[in-house]
RNA sequence: AGCGGGGUAGAGCAGUCUGGAGUGCUCGCGGGGCCCAUAACCCCGAGGUCGUGUGGUUCAAAUCCCACCCCCGCUACCA
């Protein structure tokens, strides 16, 4: 038997409401695992909760909750974001599951009996409200921010994992692990030049995690059961194939997560996803800005496949803008470009019907001439690679002269469709799913100026020909569709099953 | 501070590796066209000293070299 292609998000703590971000990296990986599906693979898709955080401890004090309850009743919000946007997981971790902390406590016992775990001093500031070490970073005027007090320097017994004698092991691995380039350079440069220290593995004085399986008065450093996740709940599909994860975490995914694992001797994971972050106006989404968005919210008001479509535009590497304004651009664009060639289409279909064309071409060098000569240019994608696509001639659009040029315009939807779809899955392969999508509405703006050009309202014998190359061509690229808004691609399929064509519904209303 | 990324039309971006008239894309703005369609769709136009040095190399620089300015990211227990 065969593993599946198994794609795995962060787990989010579950100590606020999920926010836009949370649903950026669940519509990625979601994206990914549709792109597999589309080419015939199975595919495993682990989501989840990360519950054994100190913060949710204290969050459901302050509210005067059980933990365990807050973290069920928040995680189930997580639940319904994944359900509201269509993310289809097979599977939804929760890190409180008896079965995760056993397998947390089997590893790290593992790790200990390798000699890799070792009793040591940990040495650090200690904030006595918070009950927790802090760094200098969480501190404003040397003064822990919540409690207002100085933190004392303390040091105290703990458990460290050898994570110093990992180091070349991990440069190696590294180098075909992380995407893009600019997230590993960071791994690489700070691997080779700062000292790689030993990581604290546990945590004592908590009465909320996972017990250490080797000494009872500790808890397990909660990022050590964090990453254990991807274990748990891969059910016979280990290794991963990609870690879909935000940047800021990019440290643990890289340097931690491996280590323990060749230390625990498991496969490692095959590619790790690094996304950006979404901002709002420029700055971080944070509460304290008061500028966070509400994913479900959005869905709500909007539809999951509007809110996914604006999305999965963000560029995936690095950092974009995001706002309900925004969301309401790109949806009118769904409106005006996809749904309005949907509906002009089919209704066109159905006014005059349509006729397969029996002339199939394909682009010999005279053709190849024609097409140079007269109506299309050929943009240069890589000079080195020797990769070219065929576009219409800018500010010349597509008036053809009818007659012995007759067959070539007839095929020109499908040439050019052919070109846009290798394309797509060059970019889907490459993990750049807003270039994928912007490659898509290329086409979908070609459909719309070729119907312009070509006139095919006018409904001659011609026409009826070249409305079932557009039809043929939009049921080709509906399922590339499906991968960024399938609601919206079920629809399409559906409208354009067979030749008996109806005046399709509106798929989007404009805002 | 160190390492990395970036500064191109009102906004957001390609283009830079491999030099060849500022070429292009999306949005916004102005004008026109079409009438199949969701005031959609199509075409044309305005708008740029390509961060600065009126720096170097070159017949030729957004692109290569040098200096400087500005923005952003990463810098480990923050899950």
């Amino acid at each position: 038997m065969t593993k599946n292609f198994y794609v795995t998000t962060a787990i989010d703590y579950v100590n606020a409401r999920p926010h836009i971000g949370h649903a950026f990296e669940k519509v990625l990986a979601d994206a990914l695992v549709r792109w597999h599906k589309a080419k015939g693979e199975k595919t495993w898709f682990l989501t989840g909760t990360d519950e054994n955080a100190q913060k949710n401890a204290r969050a459901a004090k302050e509210q005067g909750i059980p933990v365990k309850k807050f973290v069920d009743s928040n995680s189930k919000i997580f639940v319904e974001l994944c359900k509201k946007l269509n993310v289809d997981y097979d599977r939804f971790i929760k890190t409180t599951e008896k079965e995760h902390k056993l397998n947390s406590q089997k590893i790290f016992k593992e790790i200990y009996d390798n000699g890799d775990i070792y009793k040591g001093e940990y040495e650090g500031l200690y904030c006595v409200g918070c009950e927790a070490f802090k760094t200098e970073k969480d501190l404003i005027d040397g003064k822990c921010p919540e409690h207002d007090i100085k933190p004392e320097w303390i040091s105290e017994e703990a458990y460290f994992f050898k994570l110093s004698k990992y180091k070349d092991k991990l440069l190696k691995f590294i180098d075909s692990y992380i995407i893009p380039e600019q997230r590993k350079n960071e791994i690489v440069s700070r691997l080779k030049n700062e000292p790689l220290k030993d990581l604290c593995v546990s945590r004592t004085n908590l009465d909320w995690g996972i017990d250490s399986p080797i000494d009872k008065n500790f808890k397990i450093y909660v990022w050590f059961d964090a990453l254990i996740n991807y274990i748990s709940g891969a059910e016979g599909n280990w290794p991963v194939d990609v870690h879909v994860i935000g940047k800021g975490i990019n440290w643990f995914h890289s340097v931690i997560w491996p280590s323990i694992l060749i230390s625990a001797d498991y496969d490692l994971p095959k590619k790790l996803l690094v996304h950006g972050y979404l901002n709002f106006q420029g700055k971080k989404i944070s509460k304290s800005l008061g500028n966070v968005i509400d994913p479900i919210e959005l869905v709500n008001k909007y539809g999951s496949d509007s809110v996914r479509y604006s999305l999965l535009r963000c560029s995936v590497f690095d950092d974009s803008d995001f706002s309900e304004e925004l969301l309401k651009k790109r949806n009118n664009e769904l409106a005006d470009k996809l749904g309005n060639l949907i509906l002009r289409i089919s209704a066109l279909a159905e006014k005059y019907g349509i006729t397969k064309p029996v002339i199939t071409l394909t682009l010999d060098d005279e053709r190849k001439r024609l097409l140079r000569g007269s109506k299309l240019k050929i943009e240069v994608l890589d000079k080195k690679k020797n990769e070219y696509i065929l576009r219409p001639k800018e500010g010349e659009g597509l008036k053809i002269e009818f007659g012995e040029v007759f067959p070539l315009i007839l095929s020109y939807p499908s040439q050019f469709l052919e070109a846009t779809i290798s394309l797509i899955e060059k970019y889907l392969d490459n993990y750049e799913f807003d270039k994928a999508l912007d490659e898509i509405f290329k086409f979908i703006d070609f459909c719309n100026g070729y119907t312009q050009e070509i006139r095919v309202w006018e409904h001659t014998e011609a026409d009826r020909k070249i409305l079932y190359q557009l039809i043929e061509s939009i049921r080709k690229i509906n399922p590339y569709l499906g991968i960024f808004i399938p609601e919206t691609a079920k629809k399409i399929e559906r409208i354009f099953k067979t030749d008996k064509i109806k005046k399709s519904e509106v798929l989007f209303k404009k805002i």
